[in-house]
Formats: C-alpha cells, sequence, structure tokens
DNA sequence: TTGTAGGCGTTATCAG
DNA sequence: CTGATAACGCCTACAA
C-alpha cells in the first residue's frame, strides 16, 4: 500500500506537503496540490490510522463488549452502535464476552493495547463494585450499557422499575400465583417482588433458574399439575420466554388463560410469535445514542465532570402471551 | 498508559532492553528482567499494538463485513468468527453494511486505513463480477462468506442445491403450488425452481418481493382468497418466514394444511415458533471455522494459490410448517 | 548481556 | 507556500 513518503517522492515534492494535500490544509499550490491528488488517487492512497494515531491523536476505535452478540437485543445493540459511531468516524471492535467475567477482563485488556478511545460495556454482573473499581482505574473512559454501575457513566434502563411494571400488569390481568424465571439476585426481580408485594400477593411469588432447560421443564411440569391460580410468569429475557413458551405449549398450558408470560428486552422476533410475546422494551436505540454521545464527551473531559447516571424508560409491550 | 521509553527511565535500562524483557527474549539478566517487570507490572504496562504493527509486522486485526447483524444469522456468523479468531489472537472490527452496496465499499476502504490483516465479509450482490475486481485488486486477503464467489476465496453453501432441496421436500408433502419470496435472480429461487420444473411443476411456481410488508401480506391476501392447491412457501430467510407465517395466521390460512413454509438460514427462535419453522441450516460453525482458516492461510500466502471455493452442505430442518 | 542508531508512516513545529 | 527535522512507541540490526 502506498505512503505518503512514496507519493510525495513521485510528485517531487517533501512528505509534509503530501500530508497537507491529503488532510486539506489551506496554504498548497494549487498546482502543487493536483499533482499530489493525481498521485494519490492512481495509487488509491489509504491513510494509514494506525501511524496517525500513533502521534496522540485519536485511533477512532471503539470497543464494544457485550455478553453475546447472538442475543438478538445485543445483537440490536451492537448495531445501533455501530450506526452511531459511524456518524463521528469510529469504527468498533466487538468482544463477545459469553457471560463470562473472566473474559471480560481480558477483553477490556485487549481493547487497551488496541488503544481504543473508549469503552462501551454491557457488563455481565449486576451488582459489581469489583468491576466499578477495574473499570475506574483504568486510563479508557468506559460508558456502561443496560446496567446501572455506580460511580461510571452509564445508560439503563431501571430493572427494579420495570420488574414493578410487570408486577402491576400481571395483577391487572387477574393473575394470583407468580413466577420470576432467572437469577434471584437480580433488580428485575427485586423490583418485581416488592412490588407484588405491595399489592398483596408477596408470598405468592417464586423464583427458579432458568439455565437448564430440562429443569426448567420439569419444574414447570410440577407448577402447573397442582391446581392452582392463573400464573404470571416473568422471565429474565425474551429467549428465556421462548423457551417457557415452548415448554407450556408442550406441557398443554394454555396461554394466557392459565399462564401469563413475559419476558424482557422485547426482541423483534416477539411480534410474530404465535402467542405474540409481552414484553419489556428498552429503548436500545437511545441508549446506543446517548452512550455513544456520552463517551465522546467523556475523552474530552477524562476526570472533570461526574459519572452521568441515565436512566431510560422502559416501556411495557402488551401482546397476546399476558 | 506507560510506555518502553519511561519504564526504560524508571528502571535505569535502556528501552531495547524493556522489549526484549516485555517480549520473553532470553539473553536479559535475571535482576533486570526483575526490576523490569516489576515496573511493568506496578504500572500495568500494555503493549500498544498499533505501534508494533507500524513496523511492518501485524495488527492482528480482521475486517468483519455483513450486512446486518442484526439478523440472527449473521450474528452467530459474527459470533463464531469471532471466537474462531480470538483463538489466533485476532480481534474483529465489524462493519454492517446494512444490505448497502455503496457502504460496503466504503467499509473495505475503512478496514484498509486499519490495515486489518484480512477481511470476511458476507457480501450483499448475489452475482457480482464488480465486486469480485474490486476484491481482487485489493492488497488485502478477503474471504467471502455465505456466498459463492468466483475467482475469490469463499465458503458458502450451494444455494442452488438448497433451493432443490426445499423443492423436493415440498413436493414430497404434497404440495401443488409454489410461492418463492425474496429476490428473483437469486440462487435459491433459480434451484427451487429448477427442481419444480424437473418435477413436473415447471407452471406452478410464481416470485414476489419481500420487501414492502403490506404488500405482501396483500399478495398472500389475494393468493389465498382463489381456491387453490396446498402452497408450499420459500423464504429467503427465516426472517422473511416469520413476518410470512404472521400473515397466514391473520389471514387464518392453516399452516402446514393450507400452506407449507419454509425459512432459510434455520435461526435459533425457529424451533420456538407455534408452528416451529422449517428451514435450510447453514452450517454456520465450519464456516466460520474455514473462513477464518483460509484467511489466516491466505495471509502467508498472498497470490500463490488459486482461491479455494469450498462448498458446505446445507441441511433441511424439518418442523411442525411443512 | 546491554546500549546505540535507524526506521515504520504520520503529524507538528519551525525555518526559509 | 514549502521543506527540514523531531517525535509518537516499538522493533531490529549492529556495536560495545
Amino acid at each position: 500500500m502506498i505512503t505518503m513518503t512514496e507519493i510525495a517522492r513521485l510528485a517531487h515534492v517533501s512528505q509534509p506537503t503530501v500530508s497537507r494535500v491529503l488532510n486539506g490544509k489551506p496554504n498548497v499550490a494549487p498546482e502543487i496540490r493536483e499533482r499530489v491528488l493525481a498521485c494519490a488517487r492512481e495509487h488509491d492512497y489509504q491513510f494509514n490510522v494506525l501511524a496517525k494515531s500513533l502521534q496522540g491523536s485519536r485511533t477512532q476505535l471503539l470497543g464494544v463488549l457485550v455478553s453475546d452478540v447472538s442475543n438478538s437485543f445485543f445483537a440490536d445493540l451492537s448495531k445501533q452502535i455501530e450506526a452511531e459511531a459511524r456518524k463521528y468516524g469510529y469504527s468498533m471492535i466487538l468482544f463477545n464476552s459469553d457471560y463470562n467475567v473472566q473474559r471480560e477482563r481480558e477483553y477490556l485488556t485487549v481493547a487497551r493495547q488496541y488503544r481504543v478511545d473508549g469503552v462501551l460495556a454491557a457488563p455481565v454482573q449486576e451488582r459489581g463494585a469489583e468491576w466499578r473499581e477495574s473499570v475506574q482505574k483504568l486510563d479508557i473512559p468506559v460508558v456502561a450499557v443496560t446496567q446501572r454501575v455506580e460511580g461510571v457513566d452509564c445508560v439503563y434502563v431501571d430493572h427494579m422499575e420495570a420488574g414493578a411494571m410487570v408486577a402491576k400488569h400481571m395483577a391487572e390481568r387477574g393473575y394470583g400465583r407468580f413466577l420470576y424465571i432467572g437469577e434471584e439476585q437480580s433488580a428485575k426481580y427485586a423490583g418485581f417482588r416488592s412490588a407484588l408485594a405491595d399489592l398483596g400477593h408477596g408470598d405468592r411469588v417464586e423464583c427458579t433458574a432458568s439455565s437448564d432447560s430440562r429443569q426448567l421443564s420439569a419444574f414447570l411440569e410440577t407448577w402447573f399439575r397442582r391446581p392452582s391460580y392463573r400464573t404470571g410468569i416473568f422471565t429474565e429475557n425474551d429467549l428465556c420466554a421462548l423457551r417457557v413458551l415452548s415448554i407450556l405449549r408442550e406441557l398443554g398450558v394454555p396461554v394466557p388463560r392459565r399462564a401469563g408470560v413475559m419476558g424482557f428486552d422485547n426482541i423483534s422476533v416477539g411480534r410474530y410469535l404465535n402467542p405474540g410475546l409481552s414484553s419489556v422494551s428498552q429503548p436500545i436505540g437511545l441508549m446506543a445514542e446517548q452512550a455513544v454521545s456520552r463517551l465522546l464527551h467523556r475523552m474530552d473531559h477524562p476526570m472533570g465532570e461526574p459519572a452521568l447516571e441515565l436512566a431510560l424508560p422502559a416501556e411495557l409491550v402488551v401482546r397476546e402471551s399476558t
């Protein structure tokens, strides 16, 4: 690939002059400008961004760290982030932590080795003082997306509040028993549970892990064998809700009559399901936009301002499953 | 971020010595090695990959160009590619062409500006002599994924053959009318159509575009209003199949009795649908593996060998929708 | 075993 | 308006 120095030689000018031309600086004689441009075009010159950023300028690279791009929610998020970053001339190195805290850390160091100008991370750990600290002593600005992290710039929806919204909706729909499928410590569950308590259903909530499909299936079979109230099921995300719906179908549990199912993330296929999946929608586009903009801002003001913790509104998307 | 030169100053040695230590080269006095390592650890030294690659060595960056990560197929593909690349110490810059040929070209030049060691591309254009040429005169190795491109390294499944498999399956299932939803020029359609012709259904195949949902809905309504044979519908991808299923449900067309639907890509949510979506599965993991390995190989042998055109087997995944 | 010198492709500074 | 020159962080000779 041709370099400025080579163009300089071909055009019989000095290399800095070539630099001036290619960067569109003023104060270059028109004829020289033309000569250089012609030569650059002819050889399809491309800037060497790496060499450029050696001078202390920006790399124009963003590190984007998600737990799993194959989850449509993160796929959508990555897409929006890429589109948003592109507006500012940024490209994105994508890292997949695979829900692995160890790899999350590794990728953070890889991102630094590439001298990315900043990192957008959807951190795995929900409540991580540890994560905050490891991020804070980093010399690269980091914005957390989807999760609140105290003392770190972050853009997120309030999971507590979302859980409460779900609880309220399910109570209104007349469900009398409740099930949360996901991690017991999650903020969604906390909000769900506490709102149900306020509604007088405090002792009718249970929680079970989602990880093992067979186990989950067995659990639901037992649950619905005993005659009981109509059950509102809230899952940690839509993928999990899909599995639940599929299990309920196998068990012959009618949805939404006997069981209501509400997911989280409102992935795009939800509306095409049968029954359509009710879900909590996060404003992905807005999150991406705000997160990128905050990150770029932070690059210029590394320490100055206090962390911005931006809570965005979640929205209930009610379809046939509740 | 601390540099080798600074460590050198702090440890009272020369910068190349620091380089030797940090790169684990032999012939360094143990005590100096310790001193340097201690200092590096203390200040959390990280290599500057960019500076490294200025010397002509590799950037350890791969450009990955897809049309739309938010399509689960490409999301899965990106994920597998990332995992595979990581094994060789490579990171991935992700580009989203958004099915836009113009942006595809732009991203190719951006990739070059970053001096990526190679590019994996799922090209938009199905039959592009133009694309081949633009890629061939690139100074960076490119491997096409998912599409065959003559004269360019590529890893793909044979869409013609896949289309034929679908035709055969649908004929066996007793459908007597056929519909392809997608671009008329696509290889899938060609294979579908020609196989149907061989089966004596040559004049019972139609094709309609998928782009406009309302239009598609109107088309299907008209189609199913007239009493006709049972119809086998083959869609260009699973996302499209989802929309079709949803429209058929609205129209009250029973699936698979009156209409059979088969998608393409076998995205993971397909099995959770109701009815479960029949589809053509592409071996994503294998494709990623082969494509990355081919790309790395090509880096070491830029021109030597002829292009590898690797056709991988597609597989019919039959569920309740056919 | 260690240090010095040069270069990778740029940009910035300063002199002419 | 243009060209030397130094610098960015690192590596690879080569010299001591």
